[in-house]
DNA sequence: TTTTCATTGTGTCAGTATGACACAAACATA
DNA sequence: TATGTTTGTGTCATACTGACACAATGAAAA
């Protein structure tokens, strides 16, 4: 690692959220030679833009592209860095020898929240401070690196929050999917469950939803038609918001 | 100015708004031998959170304490650092020369946005770098250095954005104000106009005011009632949410 | 003193959105 | 063929929203 071209005391943390078994999941890296976990992030390279190297750590993890990626923080209190924090990481062979002086500068991070398709993501690959690159369940999450559970809890309060002026569906379902499968991805992420029929009700008057003749067989029960999303309606209901409130 | 001891290539600004004569106003510095405005900004030391650092500069610009402040974003482009803007700035007297090293880093921008009464700002203080600190109106600014504009831009939508969670008067308004005064400030933060009787009717659902018996003479017209807010609801009413969408 | 006039305060009505709720149809499995 | 769980659908009462009109007020003008 080049530290010179580095953007001195700034990080990024990227909370990646998946959804699969009808649970939001978040990927997570696991540090070699301990128990914590972290989230996906990096540093900003001097002559790049902050978020153009969010995107790069998003694809370095998930090997995905052009996916929905948003800033929600900048976390920047004092207290996040951890006294002997890099001490213990270089003791653990979490990081060399020689980049000690770069992680005991005093860090703030800017936190992004990504939403993707969880079947798309092949191979998460770990980065060499960690042994592994997993999926967690949002509810059942590991011990946590630093602040990095307070990020994590920020990034789904914002999430929480958004679903109230856009969408979110296009980003973490696959091409075709059933209304219950919809239904739950916001049940999961909005922590209540809602009635059947008046979220079909909301759901469709949004006129974003494209219903096809296909119905997802398999399920040992009435199987569901499938959905897909009218992209251009989609992105025109992010753009001017869901009018809610004033 | 200590450089050593601040946290390297990065900067705060503040959108400071404050509500007089039926106008957003948002506080801004004029700098020296130079026609552009910024707005009031500063650095951030190495031991103190970067939120205590916002409310450092927001309180040496209005002398103001315990205000409405939120972080709303971290501007990283490469390109808001504009070559030779340091040198500019030097040459202007701006800032002295010793200091050109320090701005001649690439800076990264945490953006707050505060709420304030505009009657409490009594001497708005310049910086070193400006000569005055004045209340422009919002849609009339002055040309602005460097991507400031922006920022403010940001700031104004990200304020229009929180009106559908959150009630704002009680930061931007004197203790006692009128139906019409509050509609007023509505009106000019969301840039529409509203049905008078039908905000009265919204606004008073949100249980939050104080009728008094009290009457703002002087009009030229019918005096209208005085109201405050329930300061215990309303911070009930920011904390939880003014629940609308799911 | 009286008149004028813009502004405030209030209520209604129609249309829309919301929350609560029940029953028939479908599908794999038994 | 029967069973059991899930899907798809409609209605009703209630709450909320947008549109609208008229009387009361108070300073200023006549």
């Amino acid at each position: 690692m080049q530290t010179e071209n580095l953007h001195p005391g700034l990080s990024i943390d990227c909370v990646i959220f998946g959804f699969h078994e009808n649970e939001l999941k978040v990927l997570l890296l696991k540090l070699k030679n301990d128990d914590k976990w972290a989230l996906p992030g990096g540093f900003v390279e001097k002559d790049k833009d902050v978020d153009s190297e969010a995107v790069r750590v998003l694809k370095k993890r998930t090997g995905l592209d052009h996916i929905f990626l948003n800033q929600f923080h900048l976390f920047g209190n004092v207290n996040r860095n951890e006294a002997g924090h890099s001490d213990t990481m270089v003791k653990k062979g979490v990081i060399p020898p020689e980049l000690k002086a770069w992680f005991d500068q005093r860090f703030v991070t800017a936190g992004y929240y990504a939403l993707v398709e969880y079947s798309r993501v092949k191979k998460p690959t770990p980065d060499l401070t960690s042994e592994r690159c997993d999926w967690r369940a949002l509810n059942d999450l590991p011990p946590m690196m630093l602040d990095h559970a307070d990020i994590l809890k920020k990034a789904h309060q914002t999430l929480k929050k958004e679903l109230n002026d856009q969408p979110i569906g296009l980003n973490l379902l696959p091409e075709h999917f059933t209304m219950p499968e919809l239904q739950a991805l916001y049940e999961t992420v909005l922590e209540k469950s809602l009635d059947r029929r008046n979220f079909r009700r909301k759901m469709l008057s949004y006129d974003i939803l494209i219903q096809t003749d296909l119905r997802r067989k398999g399920g040992a029960h009435k199987a569901p038609l499938l959905y897909k999303f009218d992209k251009e309606k989609y992105n025109k209901a992010i753009q001017s918001g869901l009018q809610s409130g004033w």
